[in-house]
DNA sequence: CTACACGACGAAAAATTTTCGAAAACTGTT
DNA sequence: AACAGTTTTCGAAAATTTTTCGTCGTGTAG
C-alpha cells in the first residue's frame, strides 16, 4: 500500500513551494504569479492530488435569467452534456433588480467551481462590469463564453454568426419581393445586436435597398420592445421586419395588428432564436434558429477539454444558424391603404 | 477592540461540546444528534459566529428541467425575491438522463448551501429517491418545497390548488355548455395530477357529468403527450378537453386540427400554467394561471424565515389559481359529422 | 443477561487556511 | 543608472478546521 495519502504538502513539496501557495492555488485566491500558479498545477497532476473531488465538479452558467425560454433551454442542454463528464451544471440567472453576475462569479469562485460558462452574459456587452474580468484574472478558473467574447483576453467562444443570420433574414425577405426591410435591434452595446445590425447594413446595400440609418431601431429584447420598435417602423412603411429575438417579433406582429394590418398578408415578420413553442404561435412564427445543441455540445466539449488540462484555441468560433420558415413572412404584395 | 475573532473553539466551548462537533454541525455532515446539533446553534448564535459567509449565502432552487417555460420562470421569480435578502439563488435543472436530483442535493450541500428550494421536483412524486430525504434528515438544511411536499416529514410547502384548479376548468367548460369533458393528466404518481384527477372527478360527478374512467388520460407533459392523449380522447367524442400542461394542451389542439376539427368551433380545449407567450398562441390558449408570483414570494418568504431561525408552520399551504379565458374555448355547439 | 451493532461524541492528529512580514518586482524620478 | 515609493508574490508559522479513531451509551436480538 503506497498510497501515503497526496495531500496539499506533497503538493507543495514537488513544486518546490509553501503549503500556503498550494492553497491559494486551490482557492482560486488572489496574490498568486502565473508562473507559480502553473508551476503548482503541473505539480498536482504529476503526483495526482484530487482537487474539488469534494465539491463533486460544479459548473456555473451564468445566463441572463430565465424567462427568456431559449436561455433555459441553452442551459439545460449545457447541462446534460456536462453531467456524463461527472459535472454538474448549476444556473445562475443574473439580473437586474436581482443577483448582478458578479456575485455569482464570486459565489461559484468561492464554492470551487470547476468552471463557469458565460452564456450570452455580460461577455456580450460592450460595457461589461469590469469587476467580472478583473476577478477572472486574478482568481483563474475555466471557462467558456456563449454568443461573445470577453475582449482584451484570451477567451473561448462559441457564437450564433450573428451577421449571417442577419444577412439570411434580409435575404429571405428580399427573395420574397419585400425591399422596404427593417431592423427592429436588441440594445445598443450588445455585441449581438451590433453584429446583426452590421451584417443587415451589408446585406441590404450589398442588394441594393439603401441604407437608411432609419430602419433600425434598438429597442429591449422584451416582447414591449419589439412592440414598440414596430410602431416606429411601420410608419416609415416598411413592409418587412426583422426582430431581434421571436419576443420582438411577437411584439411586432401585436403592433402590426393594433394598426388593422395582418401577419404575414401586409407585413412580414422573421424572429431570432427560434425558441420552444414558436411554431405554435399566430401565425407560426417564421425565424433564425440558433444552433442550441451544437453550441451547448461544443461548449461541454470545449470546457471539458479546459479541464482536463488540453489547449483549447482561444477565440470565437461562429456556428451557422438557419431561416425556419413558418407563416409569419409571405411574398410581398403593395399594401391596401388603410380603410 | 474586544473582538477576540470568534471561531469554531469558542461555539464549542459555549455550547459545552468539541471543536469536532461544531465542525460537523457547520458542515452538515451526519452524527450528530438533533439536540445537540440545536444546542451548537443555539450557540452559534449567542456568541455571534458567522457561518457561510464565505459561500456568500446560496440557495438551491431543484426544478425537473428548464425546457419548460414555467419553471424557469417560477426560479427566477425565487431568486428575485430572494436577492433582496443577500441570498444567491441558483438552479438545478435535474433531468432523467443528465444530473440526478439526490447528486444536485449532496452537492448543495457539500458546497455549504444556505437553504433549498425543491420546485417542482421529487417533493412532488408519490415513488421519490428515498436517498433525497434521508440525505435531508442526517444532514437537515432548510428547505421549502413547491407543489407538494415530502411525506412523512414536517416540510413547508407552497402549492397551487390543484384540485380546485381542475374544478374550475371543469365549471368553465360546463358553463359553456359542455357535457363530455376530458382529461388530458400528466404522468401517474405524480401528486399535482393526482390531485387534479381527484378534483376533476369530483366537479364532474357534482355537476351530474359522469364518472367515465376513460375520460382521464395519463400522459407526459409534453406536446405530444398532449397530441397522444388527445387523440385517445377525441376517439371519445369529447368536446372539452383539460390539459394538464399548456405544452399538452398545445399537442391536444395539434391532434385535433389533425382530425380536420378545429379549435375552439369543435373543441374547446384549456391548458395550465399560463406561461409566457400563452397569449400568443393560435388561438391564444385559455389556460389555468398558476399564481407564480406570490407563490415565489411566499417560498422567499418562509426561506428567509427558516434561515433566521423562525420557526415556520409545517404543512401545505394551498394558492388558488384562476382561469385565463382567451381562445381556445367556446360555447358547445353540436359537432359536424366527419366529411 | 450477553453480545453485538450503531449512532453520537470527544481528544488528538492531520490538513488546510490565514496572517504577517520580508523579499522581489515594478514605477516613475532624479 | 541609482533610488525611493509601491505593489506583488510567497514562505514560515500560527490559527483554524476537518478527519480519524476510539470510547461510551443504548437498543436489540439471541
Amino acid at each position: 500500500m503506497e498510497h501515503e495519502k497526496i495531500g496539499i504538502t506533497e503538493v507543495a513539496q514537488h513544486a518546490g513551494v509553501s503549503v500556503a501557495t498550494v492553497s491559494r492555488v486551490l482557492n482560486r485566491k488572489a496574490g498568486v504569479s502565473q508562473k507559480t500558479r502553473q508551476l503548482v498545477e503541473r505539480a498536482m497532476e504529476e503526483v495526482g492530488y484530487e482537487r474539488g473531488a469534494a465539491s463533486g465538479g460544479i459548473v456555473g452558467v451564468i445566463t441572463p435569467g430565465l424567462s427568456i425560454p431559449i436561455f433555459g433551454v441553452m442551459a439545460e442542454r449545457i447541462g446534460l452534456a456536462l453531467a456524463p463528464h461527472g459535472l454538474r451544471a448549476v444556473v445562475c440567472p443574473a439580473l437586474p433588480g436581482g443577483v448582478q453576475e458578479r456575485d455569482f462569479l464570486k459565489s461559484l469562485l468561492d464554492l470551487g467551481a470547476s468552471g463557469i460558462v458565460f452564456c450570452s452574459a455580460s461577455n456580450t456587452l460592450e460595457n461589461f462590469d469590469p469587476e467580472v474580468l478583473q476577478l477572472l484574472e486574478h482568481r483563474p478558473v475555466p471557462y467558456v463564453c456563449i454568443n461573445g467574447r470577453f475582449e482584451d483576453s484570451s477567451s473561448v467562444a462559441f457564437s450564433t454568426d450573428d451577421a449571417y443570420a442577419a444577412e439570411l433574414s434580409v435575404r429571405h425577405l428580399h427573395g420574397l419581393g419585400h425591399r422596404r426591410i427593417a431592423m427592429a435591434a436588441g440594445p445598443v452595446g450588445n455585441r449581438p445586436t451590433d453584429r446583426r445590425v452590421a451584417g443587415y447594413r451589408a446585406a441590404m446595400t450589398a442588394l441594393g435597398l439603401g441604407e437608411d440609418e432609419q430602419l433600425v431601431v434598438h429597442q429591449t429584447y422584451s416582447v414591449e420592445g419589439g412592440q414598440f420598435a414596430a410602431e416606429q417602423l411601420l410608419a416609415q412603411g416598411v413592409t418587412g421586419v426583422i426582430a431581434a429575438s421571436d419576443q420582438m417579433a411577437l411584439g411586432a406582429i401585436r403592433a402590426i395588428r393594433r394598426q388593422g394590418l395582418s401577419v404575414p398578408e401586409d407585413i412580414s415578420v422573421i424572429g431570432y432564436d427560434d425558441g420552444p413553442l414558436m411554431e405554435f404561435t399566430d401565425p407560426p412564427l417564421t425565424t433564425v434558429r440558433q444552433p442550441v445543441d451544437r453550441l451547448a455540445a461544443e461548449v461541454a466539449r470545449a470546457l471539458v477539454g479546459l479541464l482536463s488540462g488540453h489547449q483549447v484555441p482561444v477565440g470565437e468560433l461562429m456556428f451557422q444558424p438557419e431561416v425556419v420558415v413558418r407563416g409569419t413572412t409571405a411574398p410581398y404584395h403593395p399594401r391596401r391603404p388603410p380603410a
